[in-house]
DNA sequence: ATAAACAGGTTTATATTATAAACCAAATTT
DNA sequence: AAATTTGGTTTATAATATAAACCTGTTTAT
């Protein structure tokens, strides 16, 4: 039996990647709102996925207000696809 | 986002249930083999599941030597399938 | 103009979890 | 009969997830 990458196998963390998957960008407040999530344990998380290189977080601002936007990164696409694949046989589909 | 299932997403139990699922019944050194796992970790994740009421936990001997055997219940059947349900949402099935 | 509330986060402390190490009793091998 | 193996359990430790507390700047109300 595969490995489940334990940086994927978090309920948020996946959850983050699998919104960044399928859309071109998505910033902390979305992200945030999407996910049910509390800001304190988003913004860790998100590190996380970006120390790992799996995705990009760039601060702006819009006006006078900070943004912080995150992109999935070709890395982090692929360990997705793998950490899905491992799972098929898990839960055998 | 549905709720992952804390006690499913653990990748041992995942797979020990996984295996429960299309097995009739199997006993402790079969698991640890199939898992490649710990006889210790296994023990202790065997102790939550069956705490749980996801699977039973019988202990018998064959000649001498002490056999455990581990099979699902119709309640640990329910919460794999919600558990794998809840799991389509992150990974797109 | 200033205090209070809010937005958008980050840092830190805590609770939970996973995991391996250490251990135990009985059986088997040397 | 001593050493090793089998089949585990208990306990200590490392890693993780999560929320609480906090910070910086902005907007709103007084």
């Amino acid at each position: 039996m595969k490995e489940l990458n334990p940086l994927l196998h978090s309920q948020l963390r996946l959850a983050v990647m699998s919104i960044l998957m399928n859309v071109e960008e998505a910033d902390f407040v979305y992200l945030k709102e999407k996910t049910e999530s509390t800001a304190g344990n988003l913004s860790v998380q998100l590190d996380k996925l970006s120390s790992a290189g799996y995705i990009t977080v760039t601060k702006g601002f819009v006006g006078k207000k900070t943004r912080t936007v995150c992109r999935i990164t070709a890395t982090g696409r692929d360990a997705f696809e793998e950490y899905v694949d491992a799972l098929r046989q898990y839960i055998s589909l």
